[in-house]
DNA sequence: CTCATCATTCTTGTATACAAGAAAGTGTCG
DNA sequence: CGACACTTTCTTGTATACAAGAATGATGAG
């Protein structure tokens, strides 16, 4: 039986993975310098497919880097956060409306169970994190729009950093989880613009949420 | 005096920009194979900074690296394709929103001249299609939002060279030019859902338009 | 004549050597 | 004591050598 192993992937692409998960869990701190050759001891390997990759990362945006003098993760300034933070938005809105109108069974079943995962560790802000952001994907995948789900994936990934903080803020899970209740419910109605009306509050950062995220940001010591 | 140089290129990422324009403007085709020794060749470099440029377009989705078997010209199925405009119009939706919110003086100036260019030249299928797409950019700028904008350019980017093909069909020219009309006095009045309403479609390939696209893709021979 | 198997050739993947620019450290002079 | 120039060290950028997998072509059997 032939395995169509379409996900083979290079070392450089690998390699990628890794450091973009160090840099998402925030075990790599925006400005951070990414030395080539501790990176090549890291993974046993030779300089040549650490540089691929952290081409790979300038490419994504999530790392910067200044000719003849390095990479270092990409650090974003307030205003380039909320501009990306506003397209997230959008781009959420539009999966929920697509949603809507095109949801199938398998779909429907699936954001159920992100829901309820979600409210199963309501009590517990690193668990919910991570509920929280299946629920967001069951939703890009029942977009029913692959493209635009891997365009939010790749977005979301690149400000999970900084949403990681967000979620801290009092009463933002609780908050945060009724939101999800309505999401839902106007999904499975097909409510597509009440999803998407919802939605983009919910994942915009706006007025006093904006101003906390700024503050833990100086606590991060980004550059 | 001094200038803050930011726009200091690394050799990889000139030889993507140049790899890159070559693909857009369909010099190279989808489908096309990449050979790194031909492109050191003609580029009058080693391997090493073409694979790093090879990398960078992979993660743009230009060009697709499938391990030990070298680079070709991403070839997009018409699902793909039908998804991306999708989300293309999206993103455009969104910027005359923001527009027409935030439309300064300078853009409102700069997006009048954008339209009259696209008017003395409506006459000219070839010259039409770039001041069509200086008159789209200037609308990504007057949005405001740089990251949307550059979202906005590369993605267009990315379909330049299917886009080409749109304008062909006969009255395209005629119809694309005046909905630009309406845009642009929905922008200058404020009325950013409106602008978003006549955006959409203008940038979506629906019905007959994705017809026409797939019968021209099937011409170039994109496997 | 067609298909399968093996040898040959070509291309990609990786390490390494070397070149050259940036950073850091040292000493001297004002 | 502080600033500046110079030297040394370190890091990145590029080419090249070699290894290994894929494509290609030849040869032989059915």
């Amino acid at each position: 039986m032939m395995s169509d192993d379409a996900s083979a992937l290079s070392t450089a692409q690998r390699l990628r993975q890794e450091i973009e998960n160090d840099i998402a869990a925030g075990h790599l701190m925006p400005g951070e310098r990414l030395d080539e050759v501790s990176l090549a001891n890291r993974f046993h390997v030779s300089r040549t497919p650490i540089r691929e990759a952290l081409q790979q990362l300038a490419m994504a945006g999530m790392v910067e880097i200044r000719p003849r003098r390095g990479a270092v993760v990409a650090s974003l300034t307030p205003e380039r956060l909320y501009e990306m933070f506003e397209v997230m938005a959008e781009l959420e809105a539009m999966c929920c409306r697509l949603a809507a109108r095109r949801l199938g069974p398998a779909d429907a079943v699936a954001l159920e169970k992100a829901h309820r995962a979600c409210e199963a560790v309501r009590q517990d802000h690193d668990a919910y994190y991570r509920a929280n952001e299946g629920f967001h994907k069951a939703i890009y995948a029942a977009s029913g729009n692959d493209f635009l789900a891997e365009q939010a994936r790749q977005l979301q990934r690149r400000l999970q950093p900084y949403r990681r903080l967000q979620l801290r803020v009092r009463n933002r899970v609780q908050n945060s989880f009724s939101e999800h209740e309505r999401i839902l419910a106007a999904l499975m109605a097909g409510e597509g613009e009440e999803a998407a009306g919802i939605m983009r509050p919910h994942v915009q950062v706006q007025g006093e949420r904006f101003s906390d995220l700024i503050a833990s940001l100086k606590l991060m010591g980004a550059a």
